[in-house]
DNA sequence: TCTGGGGTCCTAGGACCC
DNA sequence: TCTGGGGTCCTAGGACCC
């Protein structure tokens, strides 16, 4: 049994995961700063050490940086989502076979639980643990150790930054030196707006927050802040979740590689996220209670109109069916689609999602659910068999508005046949 | 010319009720 | 002139994360 006292974490952090990912089938990118762009080609997602080096800016729009490009012959990609998707799953493999107490917190992110590993050196474990990670999947990550998830924040961000740690760092008996290293703005939790207020009122390291009065940060800032700090002293507030919480919203959108300016174009995009929603809907069995929809031009050119519109309903009854979602949400969205503006981002936002079987209203005839539902388990045969897309309904069109700008996409190595790399003799 | 796409939680304040 | 008080629910907005 492990008690409080003894209980360790970990955080297995990969370095520069995307930019990572770019070189493993590209050795000659080593050493050479890469950076990796977001959707439409629009802003820096990842950047390699090199690129750091140079001083790109994560959310760096590329356009206001294609000097700094040039000069330093910086390798642009666009962003390869299937690439990073499958290296993922290989690194949280590889993981697992140290530790059965895995929460996956993010593509390139786990957290550890140690109990099993109590008695052993904890360091001497996640060594072995980094370099078998290095050499079954090429990805080089990073790890901090500590009593608390905060504290395995911390040393895993104290790791990286001190090349002597060589990618390991565990949270010392005393850890006041390594607590003034860190920056109040870099400590888990504590983002922009905080740490300047924090930097106001003198605390500008993770040992002045820990001399903090917790009472104080809670009535200054939140909840959240104190059990930061809290769990900075070593008191656990987070625990490691390992079967994740239903979701509550999902979430489809996307800016548009050139300005719409017609309701078809508009329309058949709203169709497609609807489309994309409602499919992921169905594969975590879930059906959702509200139906939001928002369309918006520019947040950033003031010189042209702006116009940014958002509609709600209720789905009476709960539903997940995809021809269903389309008609209500283009229903919401034609009414406030006006001409003469340039739009930049459409979206469908789906609330109050439920588990499982809808419920049955009163003018809501079984027949027709019961057909729905056959014909959407057909659909989602077809699409996962033959390729997402491959059916769909007339409304998400067949233009080119829903189209990513991808100028400089890596081949998806690991997950098409057709793309496999090629060795030459 | 060109600025991502997802999520979560907390709080303040208004609506409404008795 | 003076204009209750307390509770709940909901929503928008703001903070955070990757």
């Amino acid at each position: 049994m492990v008690d409080a006292q003894t209980r360790m974490y970990a955080l297995a952090d990969c370095n520069n995961f995307y930019a990572s990912c770019e070189r493993i089938f590209e050795p000659h990118l080593a050493r050479k700063p890469v950076v990796v762009l977001s959707n439409n080609d629009g802003c820096i997602i990842a950047r390699s050490q090199e690129a750091k080096d140079i001083g790109f800016k994560m959310g760096e729009p590329i356009f206001k940086c294609r000097d700094l490009v040039k000069q330093n012959n910086v390798i642009v990609r666009s962003s390869n989502f299937s690439l990073y998707g499958d290296m993922s799953r290989r690194v949280m493999q590889t993981i697992r076979l140290f530790s059965p107490d895995v929460e996956v917190y993010s593509i390139d992110e786990a957290f550890i639980k140690l109990d099993g590993l109590v008695g052993r050196d904890f360091e001497q474990e996640m060594r072995r643990m980094r370099a078998a990670v290095l050499q079954w999947t090429g990805i080089p990550i990073s790890i901090g150790i500590g009593k608390t998830k905060t504290l395995a924040k911390l040393a895993n961000h104290y790791a990286k930054k001190t090349p002597e740690m060589e990618g390991v760092a565990k949270i010392p008996q005393n850890p006041d030196e390594m607590l003034r290293a860190v920056e109040v703005g870099d400590i888990w939790g504590i983002g922009r707006q905080w740490s300047k207020k924090f930097r106001n009122i003198g605390v500008h390291t993770a040992f002045d927050l820990v001399q903090m009065e917790p009472a104080v940060i809670q009535q200054t800032f939140n909840i959240v802040a104190m059990k930061t700090a809290m769990e900075l002293r070593g008191c656990t507030y987070f625990r490691l979740e390992q079967s994740p919480e239903q979701r509550k919203t999902l979430l489809r959108s996307r800016s548009f590689a050139k300005p719409v300016t017609t309701w078809q174009e508009l329309s058949e995009a709203i169709a497609s996220h609807a489309t994309r929603a409602a499919e992921k809907l169905r594969n975590e069995e879930l059906v959702a209670s509200v139906l939001k929809v928002f369309f918006h031009t520019s947040l950033f050119n003031h010189q042209k109109p702006r116009h940014s519109a958002h509609a709600t309903i209720e789905l009476i009854p709960p539903t997940n069916t995809t021809h269903t979602i389309i008609k209500e949400a283009l229903h919401l969205a034609e009414p406030m689609w006006k001409v003469g503006f340039e739009y930049k981002r459409a979206g469908v936002y789906l609330l109050e999602l439920s588990k499982g079987q809808a419920q049955t209203s009163l003018f809501d005839s079984p027949e027709r659910k019961k057909l729905d539902k056959q014909m959407m388990s057909v659909l989602d045969a077809v699409n996962t068999s033959m390729g997402a897309g491959t059916m769909h309904f007339a409304a998400t069109g067949f233009t080119k508005v829903m189209q990513m700008r991808q100028l400089q996409r890596s081949p998806r190595y690991t997950t098409r046949w057709d793309e496999l790399p090629q060795v030459r003799a």
